[in-house]
DNA sequence: GTATAATCGAGACGGTACGTCCCGTCTTAGT
DNA sequence: ACTAAGACGGGACGTACCGTCTCGATTATAC
């Protein structure tokens, strides 16, 4: 719940002290027993809060769990604003793509990320917020060093931004959901270099 | 779950009855009321059947839906052995993934399908269990029209089959699964076009 | 609670449009969805009161509603100061059980004065205080008509007056709380006939 | 819950043990804090039950509380089926009513009691219950005493026998419920004669 | 006439209990 | 042997209130 007054009904009074709490303890106890046994209830015990307090402020476990990966990532790095470029956008593609998978095989992320992502596909309100204000993001930040390829004549004018994010990025973030293979630095190269033949002019 | 519904020698005392009403009910169910809220105890009550009946064949939710789809879907076709091959790979494969969007745009298969691909996610034992009744078949058909495209010279010799696979279809399912953006034929052509750009020799 | 409310000389800063609110709104809640369901988070709403200008004036919603039928009582009557003295013990004595009965059957009185009751007896803070505050004036004003009686010769002089009047009064008010018995003229005059037979010289 | 037919859905396969041990945790509970800090979630966990089997069984605490004190006076007892009869009634009504006073004296009946009374004033449903199951039979084996001294010639024929027995219990309860005054045995005696000088022919 | 402190409405907070839904295990009767 | 039925101990749900605790925003004397 980074942002004020989107999803705060009003902001004021809430303790801040209990919103930390809370999602520290989501995050440890989701860590601890998985999603599917993190609880409403345990987190409110665990936080040292009335589950009312939840309630009033988050719709969902998924919801809570959202703000405290988001509220994580906030923390760890300082929101990387851009995607290397170095002007060799191969490279820096496979960079980006091996330090993917090494934050998803991190298991503080891994089953965190897995269970929120397995939560939209379900719910369409946690699918929208999700997109907005996970993917949309992200999103722009790759096409952006998708643009900056373009400008160094390294892909096409006329290239479909989204659907070139999605060819290199889909079958990674599939592999990872379903586990139909092994994420490798050798799979992140391969993955780049095969879809990149496909993208240049 | 545990035997393959079409030959089920030993199971002698098993009411057949029960089991088809079963999967009929969770197939209801989780077209009314959405995977969250599908229950043991209410598919027991729809399909007319003692809870124990349930408990005593399938071992969880999940499974019992697995094999319900499993169930519908052999019921619909009559297994498909093979993709297409009118030796034009291009036009094979947007065919098949054309057909594929109109699968998962049907709600009686979307739900239940990506209830099941959200459960497997978390639990390994259902993901091995889907990978080896599911995707390894669906793997091995689409791999042989590849291969067959191999043979016809439209692919090269050395290319990696499994990453060609995911290259196509791992991008259509994202999509999918994470409603990342509308399902139309002309996304499944630049998909294809796309993809088969940077695969062929 | 704590002030006599016909005279509270130091309540200097005290909101009497609060006051009022909050007794109007615990007698019609109590009306409303009975004693067991009204709460002070409900009186407070009603009334358009914050929930610690309850707290700060009462201990109790049993106190509340006190202070609320006290209210109430003043408003109906002038405080009628003695029961009527003709000369003719029985027949004044008729005419008030008769009168009682009518006051109990009022559903304006009967819901809150039957909370009021039941909660006294669990509570010997709020009992000695209804004592204080009610019963004893109530029963001193009956002991009074009988002192009367005694002087007239129709009532031994070493009658114990309290028994007296529990012998009168008590059957009655048993028959209304346990609702044992149905409440009407006949039953309060043959109440009569049969205790002051007993209590005659 | 003594009486099976009555008041059990099925009786057939409900646990024996569990009943028992709800009965008491009832009892135990309602006498270390108290009725309005009885709660059923409380007498669950004392009697190592599930929530879900109390309110399978009883509709309210007030209705546990009830078959447990019902149980526990069936038991301490073996049915008392008549009052003492030795022919004089004013001295067996006297017993009588110090008996009870000695028994509304014990704390173990007295808080139940007590909590049991008030509850049925506001609840009309389980006032009918109560006046089926406890107050009638009490009352037919009260009246049987007194047809008895009918007989003997110590009572009028023309008697009110209902009356007459709210006559004399009556008072008693009343101080009793509202504490108006010290349960002696002094004061059961006064009573007893009050009220048979007013009833004898 | 202004300052100033008690009181006010509003409502967030840590809690307890509610009554309900299911879980997965079990027992009973019926087929 | 398997079934329909459903009671059981248990865990969590989402809601209602509890009594305490800030928050500004009035008021209504006492300066």
């Amino acid at each position: 719940m980074a942002q004020p007054p989107a999803t705060r009904p009003n902001a004021s009074r809430r303790s801040e002290r209990s919103r930390r709490a809370i999602l520290a303890a989501a995050l440890d106890l989701v860590g601890e027993v998985g999603y599917a046994r993190l609880s409403i209830e345990g987190i409110a015990a665990r936080a040292g809060v009335g589950k009312q307090t939840i309630y009033r402020w988050w719709p969902s476990k998924g919801a809570v769990l959202f703000d405290a990966i988001l509220a994580l990532s906030e923390d760890a790095e300082g929101r990387p604003a851009a995607l290397p470029d170095s002007g060799d956008l191969e490279a820096d593609l496979k960079q980006v793509m091996r330090a993917t998978i090494e934050e998803l095989s991190d298991p503080r992320f891994d089953e965190p990320l897995r269970a929120l992502t397995a939560e939209r596909m379900h719910d369409p309100v946690l699918a929208a917020d999700h997109a907005e204000r996970l993917d949309e993001p992200m999103t722009e930040i790759k096409k952006e060093r998708l643009r900056s390829a373009q400008r160094a004549g390294q892909l096409p004018e006329d290239l479909d931004l989204d659907l070139a994010v999605e060819l290199i990025w889909g079958p990674l973030l599939n592999r990872w959901l379903l586990r139909s293979g092994p994420l490798t630095p050798g799979y992140a190269d391969a993955l780049v270099e095969a879809v990149l033949r496909g993208l240049r002019p």
